[in-house]
DNA sequence: ATCTTGACAATTG
DNA sequence: GCAATTGCCAAGA
């Protein structure tokens, strides 16, 4: 059969498993995470995966961050804020954001 | 098969 | 440091 090859129609499945394995108290970018997972360059993919988490998944998608260190979520309540609060209750506080955060938790 | 769309990234002014 | 520009790659329509 011509069908692919299982991984290939998952894509979204792996990149939820490497997230899952960002130790908590840690961080990672959109482009790491996209390279681990086996995907060099894909970095929105990654954005795309962790969209689509229903509400209350167990996949730390806070844990993700951009190459600047900041949310890439719209601002809001729901987005950005949110996204800093869980990170601050790990201990990583990205304050006004930037590079130094990043040396500092990246995973 | 073509065109648009993004929770991105590196470069440039 | 911020905004615009260009490159990227896979999904959707």
């Amino acid at each position: 059969m011509t069908k692919k090859h299982p991984m290939d129609t998952d894509l979204d499945q792996r990149i939820w498993l490497t997230v899952c394995a960002i130790p908590a108290g840690k961080l990672s970018t959109y482009g790491d995470i996209a390279e681990r997972a086996g995907l060099p360059g894909a970095a929105r993919r990654v954005g795309a995966a962790l969209r689509k988490l229903p509400h209350g998944s167990a996949v730390p998608w806070y844990r993700v961050v951009n190459a600047s260190g900041k949310s890439s979520l719209p601002p809001g309540r729901n987005g950005a804020d949110r996204q800093r609060r869980l990170l601050a209750d790990e201990g990583v506080l990205l304050r006004s954001g930037g590079v130094s955060v990043l040396k500092r938790y990246r995973w």
